[in-house]
DNA sequence: AGTAGATATGATACAACATAACATAAATTA
DNA sequence: TAATTTATGTTATGTTGTATCATATCTACT
């Protein structure tokens, strides 16, 4: 799908919700979107600061990342510390579940959606030990198609 | 099952990987099978400067969980930035795939071991997207059964 | 249009987590 | 006892994230 639709996307989620889609945020989930790998805060400083005259602090883009975040158009991955846009950006369904995989080699990271039979054995086997599952968002890694060819 | 015995059961994996199960290692392993929840690197330099004369440094005390980590008989909680000491110190079976679920109203974590029909359906969802899985340690998060009776 | 309230960003400081690099000490082995 | 390996000391620095208070910008209402 084409860079400019997905941001036409995103602008409409953030304003149904009452927040605004500046330009900041704009050119920021732009970066991101066109990473080919997860990025961190300081990353998309640097990004946005090598393309603008008027520079940003990592401060505010943690604040728009958080932003993102709440509007689920952004995905952090906790293990790396790093950030990626929801696979979902484009369609409308609702977002549920999800975990990541993140490729030991190349650093790619692929969303993928909890299917009911493993959302059931995770809170059967959280269960056991007595506990109630509150949030499953989690990461694995491996090794990608393209990296595990090549090995 | 006494403390002093799963020191003892700990230095002997230590001496049988060939490596040294030293007073600091051993002082600093006390510390975090008495702790109640996990705790970062500067947690236990604190508490290990509490109670000791000598000082240590926080990049010792990384060493030392490195070391304890390859041992296997302490995990680290990549979310958190945090460790806690292995539930298996004392028993004697080879450590297999595990996770981790944290309280998250009073920070407690329970590990749990990875049954084969989770190991299997996670497998599968990393398959359906073109990965290999290589290292599925993970935390999800939760309410314990102290917790979810309070709330 | 003018103002009040909410939302977004600027700016500075600092906290928390982690590693690099080089030196010394202590134990093991030859 | 000398050489080697293992463990720790020491200092500096890198990376990630938050607190706080000020300013700007947008929105909605009179
Ligand atoms: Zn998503
Ligand atoms: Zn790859
Ligand atoms: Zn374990
Ligand atoms: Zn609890």
């Amino acid at each position: 799908m084409l860079i400019d639709n997905l941001l036409e996307h995103a602008a409409q989620k953030c304003q149904q919700a009452g927040g605004r889609f500046t330009d900041k945020r704009r050119n920021i989930l732009k970066n991101l979107i066109n990473a080919k790998s997860p990025l961190s805060a300081y990353d998309l400083t640097e990004l946005y600061n090598q393309n603008n005259d008027k520079k940003v602090q990592p401060m505010s883009v943690y604040r728009i990342l958080d932003f993102f975040i709440e509007m689920k158009l952004v995905h952090k991955l906790p293990t790396l510390n790093k950030y990626v846009v929801c696979s979902h950006l484009s369609c409308q369904h609702s977002h549920q579940d999800q975990y990541f995989v993140v490729c030991k080699s190349c650093g790619d990271a692929q969303e993928i959606s909890m299917n009911s039979k493993l959302t059931q054995e995770l809170n059967e086997s959280v269960s056991s030990v007595g506990f109630q599952l509150v949030d499953a968002q989690f990461e694995l890694f491996g090794l990608c198609k393209n990296c595990s060819n090549q090995s």
